[in-house]
This record gives C-alpha cells, structure tokens and sequence, in this order.
DNA sequence: GCTTGTTTCCTAATGCCTTTAGGTTGTAGC
DNA sequence: GCTACAACCTAAAGGCATTAGGAAACAAGC
C-alpha cells in the first residue's frame, strides 16, 4: 500500500485548505481522510479525534494571522498601523474564509494562553502607543479596536453587507478612519 | 401512544431551550426529539430537516431580539437610545446564548429579507437621527455600531476578556461612551 | 541479505445520527 | 358510529466518529 507520509501538521493543512472551501463546519476526519487519500481510520494516528482536528486548525489560523499582522505593523505607528492590522486580518478572512471562521473557535484556558491569540492583544495595545490614551483606558480601547475589526469582518464574510450600498470597501475605509478619529479624542472617563 | 400535539413552533422552541443550555451546535433532530419525548422520525412531519430546523430557530432569535429592542427603544434617543439597543443585545445573549448564536447563522436572500433582520438596521438608523450624521455617511456607521455590538457580545460570550482585567462591564459603558463621542463628532469625508 | 522494531496504513465492528417509506391510532366533525 | 386528517410509530438505508487489532513499508543493525 503507497504510503503518504501524513503528519499531523499535512492532517491540519488538508483541513485547512477544506475549510477555506467547504466552510469550518465541513472538517470532520472523513472529510479530510477523503481529501488526503486515506482511510478513516489512518487519521486517528495522528489526530485524537475530531475535536483536536479543529483546534489544530484554530491554532493554525492564529498563529498565520499573528504572523502576517506582526510583518504588516513592521515599521508603522498610528493611523498608518491600524489600517494595517485591520486590513491582514480582513484580506485573510478574504482569502482563508474558513481558517478565519476556525480562528474564532474557542478554546480552553490553557490552550488558549498557549496559542498565538495573547499576540493579537499585544499587537493591538502596541498600536496604541501611537495615541495618547491613558493606562486605565487601554484595555477598553483593545477592546474596541478588536470588537469592531472582529465584527466588521464577520458580517462582510457572512454576507451582512451584500444587499445594501455603498461597498464594503468604502464603509471598511471610513470605519478605519473614524476608529482612528476616536482614538485620538477618546473622551475622558466618567 | 400518548400525543404530544407538537406543533413547528414547539419544536423550535425546544430547540431554541436546547441550544441556550447546550450550544446551538447541539441542536440536532436526534436531541430534539429526546428533548420533547417523541421518536426521531416524528418530528419530520413539523420541520423538513435538520437545515430547516436550525433556520427557524435562526428567525425565533432575531425576532424576539427585534421585539425587545423595539420595546426597549421606545421614547428614548441619542445616547440614552444607543446603550439601550446595545445593552438589549448584549443581554439577550447572556440569558440565551444558543439562540443569540442561532441568529448569527446565515440566511439565504429571500430568508434573510423576509426576517426580523432588516429590523435591526432600521432601529439602528433611526438612532442616529439622534445625531448629526450626513446622508451619505449613515450606512458606514449603522455598519460600525453593529459591528462593534456583535463584535464585542460574542468576544464577551465566547470567554475571550475573561482572563484579564478589567471587567467587561467596564469596558461595555466605555465603549458606549466612545461610540457616542464617535457619533456625535463624526470625521468629515476624505 | 536477513531480522527486528517502529510507524503508517488497513479492515472490521460498534454506536450514533439523518432521512425516507409506510403503517397505526388519537381526535374532530358529520 | 364513521370518516378523514393529523400525529405518532416502526423499520431500514446510509453516513460519520471512534476503537481494536492486523499487515505492510521503512530504517537500522547484524
């Protein structure tokens, strides 16, 4: 019998390459076994089960995403960075719907901490030394940036905004620019 | 045999029960069934399948949404209209996470437009008649506080600030602070 | 070249899920 | 009481997840 020489990393990759074109809830190990010409059952060598497969692309989505947003803010501050940031993650879930949808899969405490997700926060909260935001005010300020990014891109992907002008593109630039306008006048607390 | 007098309805409001105590993604016939005492095959005759049975909780979630938020914007605006659409969502999700999920699935055009969906943005709109806002820029910000409400419900109801502080009550009133500074001092075009 | 151990992949089997087909029995209206 | 329509049932086919145990490729040592 011909070998194929599966790893758990080629199991995930074949997953991955599945869910950005079947959709994240189309991976299961029948799916991925078909895909990688292999029986069933093979898979359970070097996946646990179904559950570990999807975490596996999960962790995969993040640390790819974490990657091209750390090349992306490279030598850019205010304004400039949160464009950037905010356009990888959406030009990956354009390109890696399915990785993107993985990536908001949740995990558990202790994976998550291990993942490539505390990289995300870091890069936000680097972004806002461009801007003069007190200390106390700093995690909400994450908070937002990544709430609105997150959402914004979730409804684009799932076809929120098909049905209305103006284009996304448009609505994603002046969002940017009114993020950017907030941070800069974050109003004081109380 | 003991008759149940299942309607569609009751189904799907044992589905929608389902999914607030287990997750939507165990909203399966099989469960159900079990669920409200009655062979597999039965529910068939209320509900074509599986898909349709997940569609109709989908509708169930983002009509009661609608309604409460109808009821909860009623003779308020401005800012005082803001947190209180924002904070019925929010709520909404934390006493029924499963269905809150439910209503984040996607619908096909014709679904879509015939549910309580285009509500949503209608209630939306009619806040920012509370603010100054130019014609052309009232889309990209309706797009920007549902973005940022749903971004920031599932970041809350998916665990992801529950490892730091400070608490997501606090970040929740600042960001609606900000999106009503934001709001009320809009960045012009270009 | 042959043996030995490890790894990769296989077949087989169990149990759960979805869906369809066709039969039975409450229940409402006449 | 009879008829007709629901509501519910049993039975069966086919798919997926998972485990157990076996065969066959590959690497290393003799």
């Amino acid at each position: 019998m011909a070998r194929m020489g599966l790893t758990a990393e080629r199991v995930t990759l074949a997953g991955a390459e599945l869910a950005d074109e079947a959709g994240f809830a189309q991976v299961t190990p029948s799916a991925v076994a078909r895909r990688v010409g292999v029986q069933v059952a093979s898979l359970y060598a070097h996946v646990r089960n179904a559950e570990d497969l999807r975490t596996r692309i999960t962790l995969l989505a993040l640390a790819e995403m974490a990657d091209r947003a750390a090349a992306a803010l490279a030598g850019r501050a205010g304004k400039d960075a949160l464009v950037a940031l905010g356009t990888t993650y959406r030009d990956y879930a354009r390109q890696h719907p399915g990785r993107y949808a993985a990536a908001q899969q949740r995990l558990d405490h202790a994976t998550a901490m291990a993942s490539a997700g505390p990289r995300h926060a870091e890069m936000i909260r680097a972004i806002l030394r461009g801007y003069a935001l007190p200390e106390t005010e700093q995690t909400h300020a994450v908070r937002l940036i990544g709430s609105t990014f997150h959402g914004y891109i979730t409804q684009e992907s799932g076809g929120g905004f098909d049905h209305s002008t103006p284009g996304p593109q448009q609505s994603w630039e002046r969002i940017l620019d009114a993020l950017d306008t907030l941070l800069r006048h974050w109003p004081h607390e109380g």
